[in-house]
DNA sequence: CAGTTATATAACTTATTAGTTAAGTATACG
DNA sequence: CGTATACTTAACTAATAAGTTATATAACTG
């Protein structure tokens, strides 16, 4: 799975995973602090920062035994890029939606058949 | 996995699905022209289908042997909604880059060292 | 150097996923 | 009614993913 939007968004479609991200868009983090709030075991943690790793969302330090983590705007960047394509569409579903609606309130007897 | 982001970015998750929702953005098609620009089986064009279904990003209809398909908004907008929340952090980075690359540009000797 | 803390890796299990081919369902058409 | 078309479902395989426990590495501490 080469491409980086796949890489991405597997990484984010895990709610572990974007928890710690939750956590790390405040700053900087060990491995310890991110897995305290979970009841998996820390190897767990620290696979699910592998992934992280490997999709660009996050970057690691060293400090003595520490691997202090934080966030990288880069994939998350490239992924509202990608999600703007939609908007337009989504924008013109709300314009639909919106005129439904006020259809129905004002009694047209087109916006229930339709 | 109950919580639909996740089912959403999962959903999203795939070349193949991603590239079917592109075509749905221009409005309706039958699985038929769905599965024409790929070169996998039929079959595996409708369990695409079937992930985008179930994670609301498309709703299908019934007119005589097709069934079409259609771009759903909602999951999309949702996706969005999460993104924002990330978006002050991101704009902070560029904004520490574009600080780090101008201070590059004329020189200024802390710019390399931290 | 011995022990402790922080984290990573290995080996394994179980579940899920993406694909396949073959067979089933539904509608239209002569 | 029989057949063609559009699509779905079933049954299977191979690869990936998420979790586990046990073990290894790395750096600090006395």
């Amino acid at each position: 799975m080469p491409d980086p939007l796949s890489m991405t968004l597997s990484a984010l479609a895990d709610p572990t995973r974007r928890a710690i991200l939750a956590r790390l868009v405040q700053g900087e983090a060990t491995v310890g602090e991110l897995a305290a709030p979970f009841s998996i075991s820390q190897p767990a943690i620290s696979k699910h920062l592998k992934v992280l790793e490997r999709a660009g969302l996050i970057s690691r330090g060293r400090e003595a035994q520490w691997r202090p983590c934080r966030l990288e705007a880069a994939p998350l960047q490239d992924l509202a890029g990608w999600l703007e394509n939609y908007r337009r569409f989504w924008e013109e579903s709300f314009d639909r939606l919106d005129a439904y609606l006020k259809d129905l309130q004002k009694g047209d007897p087109d916006a229930s058949s339709s």
